[in-house]
DNA sequence: GTCGTGAGCCTTTTT
DNA sequence: GGCTCACGAC
């Protein structure tokens, strides 16, 4: 791409560290921003890439000096805003690209940016050195100031996977039972720990008992150590260690202030503590030194309070920073008034918020309300929202422009494997990562290992893979060889070789692998990365291992690795593409291709689309369970966020639905509508008919063969509109801790029915209220599921029966859906 | 040391 | 329902 922008010196680097911009030089006739930026400016008039901007977000650009808090609603043009207000930078001349600091949250976020800047400035973004999520900044620092903090400048990056096998060393090594003490919960706490800023030192007494009988700490020592030992950061490091740095260097922190000028912060209200750390040592300056610094959110769309983001850095924002300047963005361009309204009622459930309300001027009486759907199961939720997808289709809708919104990935498959049933593209977003795959995870750790030798995490998995008949108890010598001398076990297995410690086989086996190694870290100078790993996977023997392995996946994985190598190519070095893979785990789609997009509620935060299908809107899943029970109040108010974003991504079009039974760890479990339903406000929102085709009621053929609704009992309980009966349901305590709390008023959907509500389910998940009694059914005896029909029970568990169906064969249920016969 | 089987586990969201 | 891990057999 080219522009004006070509006029303007951009550097890679700064000329100088912390040296003033030259002024730009004098448009040539070029069409870029820039050019025509300060011809605009010549001429005493705004240049025209402010144009098309609201009051709000014109001044939400061009207040470039001083703290700025922008609260940006969903839709109301924030990267736009964000975009603009880089280009404005760049195009006054405050600034080189390389003085500019742009940080975002997700790696998505941060391509967007990228190429959105990219169309305003052209290619001025390659000069920005400095725009990335908060961790690939942070190993950009690190990178340069490891000794700093006690790693060298090829420090590896653990991902969870590697992490959770090192604790899991470590626990072995204390004698901790890791079935009482798993490594993954662990891992979960460090993480937690991490995100609080907290060192083993600072961590709460609390915690530190809370494991392990009380080793909490010690462990966490024992395993800071051995990162130091590997030469490895994880996560976390990839934040505290930066802290760390500046705070210990004070001086290498006011290089840093001379050099970034301009600070911008994306989605600002998921900001963990130690990122409010990291940015509040860069950002806050010296009294009388400018702290030009801004930062972009929205509260309503705070969801990773899981991850330990605190939404009060956003409302701390003007403590933090004196005379800070707030803008609110209010005037939504992307979605029509029914949306809003939906989404704008909803919300308005939650306490905790600063209270934006966005509007738009869009009213067409043709607009669609947000539409609800009932359907039996997720199965038939599956069907009916492919069938909607492709009467869009035959409308001309483009596949592109719709999007399926799931709370949990788990939900994905049974769409996926509709539209591979119709036919349909689709493409999941975020789904099984690339990078995560096992050939791709042993291709990387010889990677790793060539390319950082103290990596033994590494070492260990691809020291007998493919199998060289170094198993188990040789392992275990070298392990215990290597710790004893303090020394990475690649060395070890380098001198062990020297010896007679080892068995013949061995010590052969095992001296090819050092040779091998060596000569691969010779060749890391002199030959091109993508072809060295080639020659690894090949010269490793692991390429053949795939060849000869004749199972049916071992074609897939073949080509895999291949992708593998391909996609190398894009980064100049090995450590560059190592650096990408740990930080960016998934992989460019094909954009080319017309397809519906299916992610989670999380990954598509900051997206829009035409059309967007939101299923899976019952109780303990949306809101999920694990949210109410371990965050209360605020886990369901975050839910809520949620549910707020999701509709907010939808332009035109927004269709929530909801089933009736769906299968959770393979039983089958009947579900209430979710209460976010409840608060949806009536004027925005239809409610579908349940059309016959859907429920099997009418046409029977193709699905309807295992549908049993004729069964008269069942029949009412669960017939059109199924969900009727269910609101009805809810007992009167779901209805006062939830829906009418704080004098909000409720609102239903549609019908007059609100009558006697019988204590049944109070919206838990059923699975908890029939545990404890002994079973009513024995073995032997007839039952009647209403999904499954007529069966003999085969086994019982608890509250859990083992049924061989006469139509489905056997299956596992919970007894509280079946009845005798 | 390697391979196959069975039991027991877990399943929110992401850098 | 699917996956990992541990154990036992070869």
């Amino acid at each position: 791409m080219t522009s004006g922008y070509d006029n303007i010196p951009f550097f890679d680097e700064d000329p100088q560290l912390g040296a003033k911009p030259a002024a730009p030089a004098k448009p040539s006739g070029g069409i870029g921003i820039a050019a025509r930026a300060m011809a605009a400016r010549d001429a005493q008039r705004a240049p025209d890439y402010l144009s098309g901007l609201n009051p709000e977000q014109r001044e939400a650009v061009e207040t470039v000096d001083g703290p700025v808090l922008v609260l940006a609603g969903a839709g109301t043009g924030k990267t736009r805003v964000l975009t603009t207000r880089i280009a404005h930078i760049l195009a006054t001349g405050r600034a080189f690209p390389s003085q500019l600091l742009a940080v975002t949250f997700t790696n998505k976020a941060a391509r967007e940016m990228k190429e959105r800047i990219g169309l305003l400035v052209g290619g001025a973004v390659e000069g920005m050195p400095w725009l990335g999520t908060f961790h690939s900044i942070g190993v950009k620092l690190l990178r340069r100031h490891a000794e700093l903090v006690g790693l060298r400048s090829d420090f590896s990056i653990l991902d969870t996977d590697d992490v959770v096998r090192l604790i899991k060393q470590i626990l072995q090594a204390e004698s901790i039972d890791d079935k009482r003490w798993p490594a993954k919960q662990f891992a979960g706490m460090i993480d937690g720990w991490k995100n609080k800023g907290l060192d083993p030192a600072q961590i709460p007494e609390g915690d530190a008992r809370a494991f392990a009988n009380g080793k909490g700490r010690e462990l966490y020592v024992a395993y800071q150590n051995r990162l130091k030992t590997l030469n490895a950061c994880d996560f976390g490091d990839l934040l505290l260690h930066p802290i760390r740095m500046f705070r210990a260097n004070p001086d290498v922190l006011a290089e840093y202030h001379q050099k970034f000028r301009y600070i911008l912060v994306d989605e600002y209200q998921d900001t963990n503590t130690a990122q409010y750390m990291w940015l509040r040592l860069l950002a806050q300056r010296p009294k009388g030194t400018p702290q030009n610094v801004c930062c972009v959110g929205d509260d309503d769309q705070s969801i990773y309070g899981w991850r330990g983001a605190e939404v009060d850095n956003i409302l701390r924002f003007e403590k933090d920073f004196p005379g800070a300047k707030v803008i609110k963005l209010e005037r939504n361009y992307r979605s029509t008034a029914h949306i809003l309204g939906a989404a704008g009622h909803l919300i308005a459930h939650n306490e905790d918020r600063l209270g934006k309300t966005l509007f738009t001027d869009r009213h067409d009486p043709d607009d669609d309300k947000v539409i609800v759907h009932a359907a039996w199961d997720s199965e038939e939720e599956a069907r009916a929202v492919g069938e909607e997808i492709e009467q869009l289709q035959r409308k001309e809708h483009k596949l592109n422009d719709m999007a399926i919104l799931v709370r949990a990935s788990f939900q994905m498959r049974e769409f996926e494997d509709r539209f591979v049933t119709l036919g349909v593209n689709y493409r999941v977003i975020g789904g099984p990562r690339f990078y995560e795959r096992l050939e791709i995870r042993d291709a990387m750790a010889y990677l790793r290992l060539v390319s950082q030798p103290a990596d033994d995490l590494a070492f260990e998995r691809i020291v007998n893979t493919p199998k060289r008949g170094l198993g188990d108890t040789t392992i275990r010598n070298l392990h215990d060889y290597a710790r004893a001398r303090d020394i990475p076990m690649l060395a070890a297995a380098a001198d062990i070789i020297e010896t007679d410690e080892l068995k013949p086989k061995a010590r052969k086996a095992l001296f090819d692998v050092v040779t091998d190694f060596r000569r691969w870290q010779s060749l890391l100078e002199t030959t091109p990365h993508t072809e060295l790993a080639e020659q690894i996977l090949d010269e490793s023997g692991y390429t053949a291992m795939w060849q000869a392995d004749k199972s049916a996946e071992a074609p897939g994985r073949l080509e895999n690795l291949k992708e593998l190598i391909r996609s190398m190519d894009a980064f100049e070095s090995l450590r560059g593409f190592l650096d990408h893979v740990s930080l960016v785990m998934d992989v460019e789609q094909n954009a080319e291709l017309d397809a519906v997009s299916i992610m989670t509620l999380h990954s598509a935060k900051g997206l829009e689309f035409e059309t967007v299908f939101l299923p899976g809107w019952e109780e303990g899943l949306f809101p999920h369970q694990r949210a109410l029970d371990e965050g209360g109040r605020s886990g369901l108010e975050e839910e809520r966020r949620l549910a707020y974003v999701g509709i907010t991504r939808a332009k035109r079009r927004c269709h929530i639905w909801f089933v009736s039974n769906r299968r959770i760890h393979g039983l089958w479990q009947s579900t209430l509508p979710s209460r976010f339903l409840d608060e949806l406000p009536e004027g925005h929102v239809e409610v579908a008919e349940v059309e016959q085709s859907y429920g099997g009621y009418g046409r029977g053929g193709g699905y309807g063969q295992s549908r049993f609704d004729k069964q008269e009992p069942f029949q009412n309980a669960y017939s059109t509109p199924g969900w009727r009966r269910a609101q009805a349901n809810r007992t009167d305590a779901t209805r006062d801790n939830w829906g009418s709390r704080s004098g909000h008023a409720v609102e239903r959907i549609g019908y007059g029915e609100s009558g006697p509500r019988s204590k049944t389910i109070d919206g838990e998940l059923v699975a908890k209220s029939t545990m404890s009694e002994p079973s009513k059914f024995s073995v032997g005896d007839r039952v009647f599921h209403m999904k499954f029909g007529n069966g003999n029970v085969a086994a019982i568990e608890g509250n859990k029966l083992t049924i061989d169906f006469d139509r489905a064969g056997q299956k596992r249920v919970l007894d509280g859906f079946v009845n005798k016969v």
